[in-house]
DNA sequence: ATATTAAGATTACAATCATCATCCAAATGA
DNA sequence: TCATTTGGATGATGATTGTAATCTTAATAT
């Protein structure tokens, strides 16, 4: 309750975002309150409003947020081919499909965000166009191929947690992989 | 607030699984209420416990009548190559992308249903295999193909909703036609 | 050291939610 | 014709929601 150092409210401020970004991801926007994202903070849902304007400002910058968080592992590459490696390895892999809420936020929150275009929006769709930049190949700046991926690698990810059979929800991922190879093999003639 | 003839109640039932599967489609499934829905079917929403045993149980019919929605035009096809045909123009077309409520209800709600495995989860992992099936290459009982244009699919769809100007929408669509086509031709071999 | 500031806690608000108990009237069966 | 049934309307339930005003107290500035 008291009034904290300059730094500890920033820490404060990350916590919440950390939180959302995760609960977001977890159980969707509509269905996480305000008071719940606080909680997992260690705070008190009264305080929200000292670091953000209201709900909607929290979901764009905690979506923001969580596109960082995915894209971090696999820009520290030393290589754009191993970015690229990576961020398919990651993507396409059982922890993702498991664990939405340290997963895409494009999968999580697409449906819901693309309902109501906000500024929420904007950050979606430049996020899309980012990691299809990533995919696409090196040469042109033909991001079709990227595009395309991400369409593929979007699609079998979120197949693969509809899937009810574990064996199912395997296959898609094995999908996207060969969906991938082909697709990749395709547009590098 | 009388008591109807049997017909009028299947009349009744009917309108409020119509109005569910657009309105969840729309504006998802958590955002939409009971009493929104039995707006939308013209009745109070009080009587709504007369028809569905939970808001869950509805959501359940409300994919499985989605679902009948979108592939009833395909399955009416004369051949197979006919409905993949119908089925691919119209998972493309620009009326699907801008009409959810009347779209594939695994990208609309497969994120929300996908969270809580009930029976709506197993309404839906169905509904991926059928339409699957129906896309794969006819010869074997191959549906590897089918699932990965599946994915392609709803990813494209998805991302074209996201994408905030109307070009880079459209070039999703044509990129997810573009990928079919090569998909296709690979499986076809 | 004192006054000021502001982060977070507490509490309250007006809405909205899913669900249900009760009531009403029309359709059915005798 | 009359009693019974039942679809739908009405209204209430307790819970939860986003937002905000108020209070408390520690960190800062003077």
């Amino acid at each position: 309750m008291p009034r904290m150092s300059a730094s500890a409210k920033e820490e404060s401020h990350d916590r919440i975002l950390t939180a959302a970004a995760r609960l977001f991801r977890e159980r969707g926007i509509e269905a996480t309150s305000v008071a719940d994202i606080m909680k997992a903070a260690g705070l008190t849902h009264g305080g929200f409003y000292r670091h953000f304007d209201s709900k909607q400002a929290l979901v764009t910058a905690a979506f923001r947020r969580a596109v960082e968080e995915l894209l971090s592992e696999a820009e520290a590459a030393p290589d754009r081919e191993e970015a690229q490696a990576r961020f398919l390895a990651r993507y396409l892999s059982s922890e993702h499909v498991g664990d939405p809420g340290h997963g895409c936020p494009l999968i999580a929150l697409g449906a819901e965000i693309a309902r109501d275009d906000g500024p929420a929006q904007t950050e979606a769709s430049s996020a899309m166009e980012r990691m299809a930049a990533l995919l696409a190949t090196g040469e042109q700046d033909d991001v079709d191929p990227g595009l395309a991926m991400m369409a593929l690698l979007l699609g079998a990810v979120s197949l693969a947690r509809i899937a009810k059979s574990p064996e199912l929800s395997a296959k898609m991922r094995a999908v996207g992989e060969r969906g991938v190879d082909v697709l990749k093999s395709h547009w590098r003639d």
